[in-house]
DNA sequence: CCCATCTTGAACTAAGCGGTTCAAGATGAG
DNA sequence: CTCATCTTGAACCGCTTAGTTCAAGATGGG
């Protein structure tokens, strides 16, 4: 295993991803890392730099990858507002039933945690966070909402996806995840004028 | 300093409490409590026991104060129920607006923290969500909705007001946290049927 | 076949952790 | 005043941490 070849970086990623997403920043040792991802701790250390700058490769692998799915879930917001937002709800609801990845959320874990993290990995979770709510308000902008409702509606919204992270930890069954999201694509069905 | 006095145990209890939940436990050293208690290492020590005991002192104190106060809120449910769900949110939102205490929530924190905290510190804690969620389902059910109605709500109710922790942490402000509730209130509102 | 290239395991440093012990000192009761 | 009681600071233990270095070995190109 020397040579000229080298091991899948991606692949390495990802598994170091997974490792932080369920431990969390401060309890993941470069010992977890070495483990998790297979690789010597000096390979981690010459591909990617020291562990505060893994840790953001992953937060924005993890960004980047579920955002898109956000952005695809929501691409239909114009036409099927409703849809739209089940189908966003649906991302995160998959993502927590997906026993390839743990439970809770990344984003969630480590904005919980931002008082004792780095200021640059704090400032952009929080970023991460903001794009959602900038998402979600865009969504239903385009479904003719007015500013003021879309503005509390994807608020509200971010939030409910986020709770969904903190119950999922708590052992929440997946009818009692459908319910809290059922309650409040409820509360937009009825804004929207029971179309769709 | 020595005799027959002793230090106030509740005044060290929160203010350990505080550092815990603006921390958390893996980032609260024995040396981070005894700074902010105030006490010695050793006081520590002999008084509470190990960290783990402490912490679990800790969220004692921090879920009986604040049931109390959510129990309190929600007492007038059977009456005006949509006023009880606003004063329980309210309980939250002003915890939150209190500076002498950190954002976020203790049990939120901790939660998300579960893997790789102590079985008892986690099942605790599961049992704290659940008892939430038990509180409000009675109350909803006091206000006379179906069964299952309550049932969702309960989980909604729940959900949302965890998701005030996170968006907390996350830098949201005021007006935001505020329009996640509303969306709620608004919901519950429709389905009591415009009374209260 | 041979050598340059890359990976690897192991060792090391300096620091911090939770946990524990104990002698010294301060205090108040008798 | 005296003595038992309690607190305190400091030290120590064994262990883990992040970070770094380097010689040994595996590999593939020429």
């Amino acid at each position: 295993m020397a040579g000229k070849k080298q091991f899948d970086i991606a692949t390495a990623l990802d598994a170091a991803m997974i490792q932080f997403w369920r431990a969390g920043y401060a309890d993941t040792s470069l010992d977890d890392l070495s483990r998790a991802t297979g690789l010597n701790r000096s390979s981690i250390y010459s591909s990617f730099g020291d562990k505060d700058a893994l840790f953001m490769r992953c937060l924005e692998r993890y960004t980047t990858r579920y955002g898109d799915k956000y952005d695809a879930a929501l691409s239909c917001a114009a036409d099927r507002p409703l849809a739209a937002a089940r189908a966003f709800f649906d991302i995160t609801l998959e993502r927590i039933a997906d026993p390839a990845v743990p439970d809770g959320c990344l984003v969630a874990q480590t904005v919980m945690a931002s008082p004792v993290l780095s200021a640059s990995v704090a400032a952009r979770t929080r970023e991460a966070i903001g794009f959602q709510h900038t998402r979600l308000r865009a969504a239903l902008k385009a479904a003719r909402l007015h500013d003021e409702t879309a503005e509390s509606f994807a608020a509200h919204l971010a939030g409910v996806n986020q709770s969904l992270a903190v119950m999922s930890r708590a052992g929440a069954s997946t009818e009692q995840l459908r319910a809290i999201v059922d309650v409040t694509l409820g509360a937009l069905a009825q804004t929207l004028g029971a179309s769709d």
